[in-house]
DNA sequence: AGCAACAACCCAAACGTTTGGGACAAACGT
DNA sequence: ACGTTTGTCCCAAACGTTTGGGTTGTTGCT
């Protein structure tokens, strides 16, 4: 600490510079409290974080771990993560993992080893067996995006954004629909999925399992489902992908099999990312809170790491229509 | 350190764990080697990197500034950093700038505060002011993505990716071309502007000040430009945007305007994003190395830090021909 | 036998903080 | 006048490493 050039002790300035506003008269004499404090910023004096996470064994780091920052769905939920955690005074730090577990292990360790306080998972098995471990470890998570046995998470609800995709493509008349279901360890796409054949279900039709795919969720992964799906047998009417890349995919899937989104066949997504609204024939799906799931994300974790009992949050969606569904719309 | 439950001493431990496979003879003997490393792992011993950076005042962490995340030319770089940091034992520490100067700053001064080795910034302003500051305070950085002043970088050859889509689009015929040019500060716009420029200039045409645009960089700003241009007279025939998420924003513009990408008004974009391909209009672009931009980048900052002397790199584009300049592609 | 060389360790300082506990003087109460 | 309080500050330990420099005891050489 170069502040006691001043020939004040370490200990004195350590303590003018942690004092709240309104008790740094116990640290020192007002005198000396100025004179420190403008020191302080004259030399733009920051504290060594390594210095005081040794001493204090808090590091204000947080590991986040998600599947892919290059889909933007986790990247925007990222943004959210890192605008609200500077306001808990925390850091991130993040990390792709692509949903492969032995690196998703890896990750874990690497983060821990860094000595953050807490993770945030954004790469939730469904199965929540490796949430298992790390909680046995004893190190505060929480979850975002996907929701995994009952650690607290912050997730968009899935299931009812589902649902309104099937009551609208019902209220379209489709009554012959497939679903590109996405990876079938991510509640995301396990809900979205189940919510939509439960709209089917209440009104008495029951999606036959070859019309319900996994898929991966990027474009290349949407294409290639909806592929398989177009070659077996007789067209459905409408798509829905759990997730705009997979919808994109399933788009140019479509114009390969020489069928036009909209006019031919109905085609929805999820999440509402900022291409939707873009694309030659718009692109109906639910928009998702993505922003708000960071930010309520770390809020929870800073909670945690408070010793607070934490509950998790459903964040409400809200279905979008546009012409890829309703060419009048 | 928990390992001396061998009754050793720390430095005689830390010394065997730092050893080189090689020299660890030179640590202790053969028998307490092997006893510690077991004893290592056994405990899944980690070093604490807080004290050790306190210690070695080196943290082995890196700062990387990008525009924002959810831009995924950026986020595959960065995938591309993360990738090769860990290789050269480094970790990285990502936060969003959204290209505002005064966060720019800021975040500088935060990664700085966490003691970064150096830098990675993926949002360069053409005129380097700031870069002139950072530099001054003997600070290690390389640029990636955008290139400025001659600070080290890692880039694409916008320029010649500029040219292709130019010498391309001449080619067909089109003679009245629009540039929806991206944001004036970026290098990355700006060259692949002057290179599109530059090979119109050679045919012997001169685009017209009114026909390049700058323009946000995302689909929004794309679109917005786009209806500009087609707000004003006549149409061109070709419009060149200067990323792929401009260019889909161009095909939202053209799609309200009435006309069809591809049939009657061709579009091109840069990147070669995922998307790319599968839009109903599958897009002409450039492919740019975006995943080895950062392996090179941090490759390179990693060699700045050995105190090597280094030289930046500027990687080659490719042209992809697809229907939205070409429909019979 | 005497001395150097080596193997196998240990010592202690230092990195920059935080924090419980003083020390010292001035002011106060009676 | 003397104990007590209060205000202001200093001391020192501790956090977990790394590293230059010991200290032993054994082996090798002559």
């Amino acid at each position: 600490m170069l502040a006691e050039e001043l020939g004040l002790h370490v200990s004195t300035v350590s303590r003018v510079l942690h004092a709240k506003p309104d008790e740094s008269h116990r640290a020192a004499s007002k005198a000396t409290v100025e004179r420190v404090r403008r020191l302080a910023d004259e030399l733009g004096y920051r504290p060594n974080p390594h210095a005081t996470s040794l001493r204090t064994q808090r590091s204000n780091l947080v590991g986040v771990l998600v599947p892919r920052l290059s889909d933007i769905v986790l990247a925007t939920i990222y943004e959210g993560i890192e605008e609200s955690a500077g306001e808990h005074g925390l850091s991130t730090f993040v990390t792709n993992t692509r949903d492969v577990p032995e690196v998703q292990r890896a990750r874990t360790d690497m983060v821990l080893a860094r000595r953050v306080d807490g993770i945030i998972f954004g790469d939730a098995y469904a199965d929540a067996e490796f949430l298992r471990e790390v909680a046995a470890r004893g190190v505060p998570f929480v979850l975002v995006s996907r929701h995994a046995g009952d650690y607290p998470s912050v997730t968009c609800d899935d299931y009812l954004g589902g649902r309104m995709v099937g009551e609208h493509l019902l209220g379209l008349g489709h009554r012959d629909v497939a679903v590109v279901a996405g990876e079938p360890y991510a509640s995301t796409g396990i809900d979205r999925t189940a919510g939509f054949a439960d709209a089917y279900a209440e009104a008495g039709i029951e999606i036959p399992g070859h019309r319900i795919l996994h898929s991966r969720f990027d474009a290349r992964g949407g294409h290639e489902t909806t592929a398989r799906i177009l070659a077996d047998g007789e067209p459905p009417s409408a798509i829905f992908a759990v997730n705009d890349f997979a919808a994109i995919g399933a788009f140019g899937a479509v114009r390969d099999y020489g069928l036009r989104v909209g006019a031919d066949i109905a085609v929805a997504g999820f999440n509402d990312t900022p291409l939707a609204a873009e694309l030659p024939v718009p692109l109906t799906t639910v928009r998702s809170p993505m922003h708000e799931m960071g930010r309520r994300g770390i809020d929870l974790l800073a909670r945690l790491l408070q010793g607070e009992q934490v509950r998790s949050e459903r964040l409400r969606p809200e279905l979008v229509v546009r012409a890829s569904t309703d060419p009048r719309a």
